[in-house]
DNA sequence: TTAAAAAATGTGCTCGAACACAATAAATTT
DNA sequence: AAATTTATTGTGTTCGAGCACATTTTTTAA
């Protein structure tokens, strides 16, 4: 039934050699339009698969991946990105990947820039990376152009030609998950949105969540909550955060839109008042833990592990069995809360 | 660095021809201890990955899987299962598997029997199945260790030695989860623990789920929150709720532990009372309707697909890279409203 | 018509593991 | 010591695709 077809048994149907069949799958040329015709009538009933074991035994080329990566030790948010990349190695230890990942100070451009140099020097094949700085991205695309290595991003989008794919969450989406959440757990009141960052590194970001989260109740006619966003800043965030809610005592949800949920649950925390709602992303050990506590309510988990995970087997399979890199790959937006968090950890 | 040494390259270093090496690694006898020595030693030394492509291109036996379901016909609930297998068909394709899903009633244990004897006539390699039926499942096993097919499961679990693997979700904790959603969006009352099931072929994960829902209410001491469990069945789901609901108004929360929760919505949805929360399980249409219209709060997502999915490719795996099938792979309990349950689906 | 050039086609080797079988060395028997 | 058996070791082929190179056929030029 569904018999595996080789070069020699087309060639065999067609009466001509595997050699002239090579040529025409490959369409190398040099065939004639009699040879052409019959070896086409051929692969027009068969469904000719190449077996691509025996492929990979020829070409047995050692294909060069490097992964930039922020340093996790700066940012434990990076953290997972690392097994991610283990798991993708062991599974395609078999072949002949040499895949190795360069850390930067992701609150230093210099660094960026700095380690794509050295990348560049060992001639990569593909690079895996997460364009955090925009322009400085699009410096380095230029030159990783130049050099032809294919590359494909994740955690966030960069418009280029160049770049064959980028893996990530849909960040609208998961605004509006958020909104959902919160109308679903507070009857109704004032609600912040709440953005801490350190940089500005990613702020197209975080007004996305916040266009969701916002336009979820604007969609919903919800009269009854009323949205206000707050802008925080390291060191200030404590403070700053503290003065905000003596002039809204009246808060009933806070929707923090980084991975910062546990500056403002620890000053919650502290509060004897009613419960408020807080709703973060990110499952990194300090809102983990806040959680459990019961003063985060839900963590929306962006998944950095399979992120870096697919971003890489993309290009691997790509070399491998020539699998075109998706555009996009949007992972689901997925919801934790203190009961399935550790499904999602580790 | 971490070059990839060859038999021949062993054989080299050791001072003898590559088929005493291949005796070796094989453990194959008839190799003398001056030379087993040398070779160990060599061993001992680098670290021999074998080429696996190379392997698989010799020993390119056709492997003939086939793959156990409820008809989706019958039960919607395993529809994704069908794309699940598909996409690891497709994944694996270039390697040399046969592989075919077969169609049982799920309302008849003649059925799933009959088929078992359809698939042993093929003498299959590998047999991946949910063992619905736990009296039925240990028969086949002991057919199956006779003609020593590798077996793995998913869905639900069997206990026996022979079967290879299981994939699935942790039901207890799925049961928690649930209860902690249901905590999340009411404040007290008097909660319902539905069962709706034609039969009682899943009695047990029911029973699963139902503990977990209830332990968790016990470990916080929620004294304000009062549980009930019913039991429903077809056709006598409608009547017998209605009379439930008319006994029980003051009910603030409703657990379906089914795919079923749709039936629940539907009546639910009639009602002008105030809101009864309402979670369940699966994104069957029905249900993602009722969760788009905010009757269903959360549905808890089992996906049936990535079960599927693994359960083929742990055999596939098996068999391509002598990979061991995980004894227990268990997915995350994922947690579906009505603007992520799209991510989940198709 | 023949020689040279170009086009088309076929052959044979490679990749690494696996295994059958041939070849050699060592041990035993006659 | 030669013959035979047994133990050990080496060689060669296979798997399928890919590609270099050899061979054949066709076309063009002399």
């Amino acid at each position: 039934m569904n018999k595996k077809y080789t070069i020699k048994d087309i060639a065999q149907m067609a009466g001509v050699s595997k050699g002239t069949v090579d040529r025409v799958l490959h369409k190398r040329g040099k065939v004639s339009e009699d040879a052409l015709k019959k070896i086409n009538e051929v692969l027009d009933v068969i469904d000719y698969q190449p077996n691509l074991i025996a492929r990979n035994l020829k070409n047995n080329k050692v294909y060069r991946i490097y992964i930039l990566l922020p340093d996790p030790k700066i940012d434990p948010f990076w953290e997972p990105c690392i097994k991610g990349i283990e798991e993708a190695r062991q599974e395609y230890r078999a072949y002949n990947f040499s895949i190795e990942t360069f850390f930067f100070n992701p609150e230093e451009k210099k660094s960026f820039l700095k380690i794509h140099d050295t990348i560049l020097e060992k001639s990569p094949d593909a690079v895996l990376l997460p364009p955090l700085f925009h322009k400085e991205t699009l410096e380095v695309i230029a030159k990783y152009e130049e050099s032809n290595t294919i590359m494909n991003t994740f955690n966030n989008q960069v418009q280029s030609d160049f770049v064959r794919g980028f893996v990530g969450q849909d960040l609208y989406k998961s605004g509006r998950v958020a909104a959902k959440l919160m109308e679903s757990i507070t009857s109704n009141g004032k609600i912040a949105i709440v953005h801490i960052d350190e940089s500005l590194k990613n702020a197209s970001h975080l007004q996305e969540k916040e266009r969701g989260f916002r336009n979820y109740f604007i969609e919903k006619k919800k009269q009854d909550y009323s949205l206000v966003t707050l802008k925080l800043k390291s060191p200030n965030v404590e403070t700053n955060f503290d003065n905000f809610l003596s002039e809204n005592h009246d808060l009933s949800g806070i929707f923090v839109s980084t991975s910062k949920a546990y500056q403002i649950a620890k000053i919650i925390a502290e509060l004897s008042k009613e419960r408020i709602a807080v709703i973060g992303y990110d499952l990194v050990d300090n809102n983990v833990n806040y959680l459990n506590q019961g003063v985060i309510d839900f963590l929306i988990h962006q998944n950095q592990k399979r992120q870096a995970y697919l971003g890489v087997t993309s290009i691997i399979e790509f070399f491998l069995f020539e699998k075109q890199i998706p555009k996009t790959i949007l992972l689901p937006i997925d919801i934790a809360n203190s009961e399935n968090a550790s499904c999602y950890i580790g």
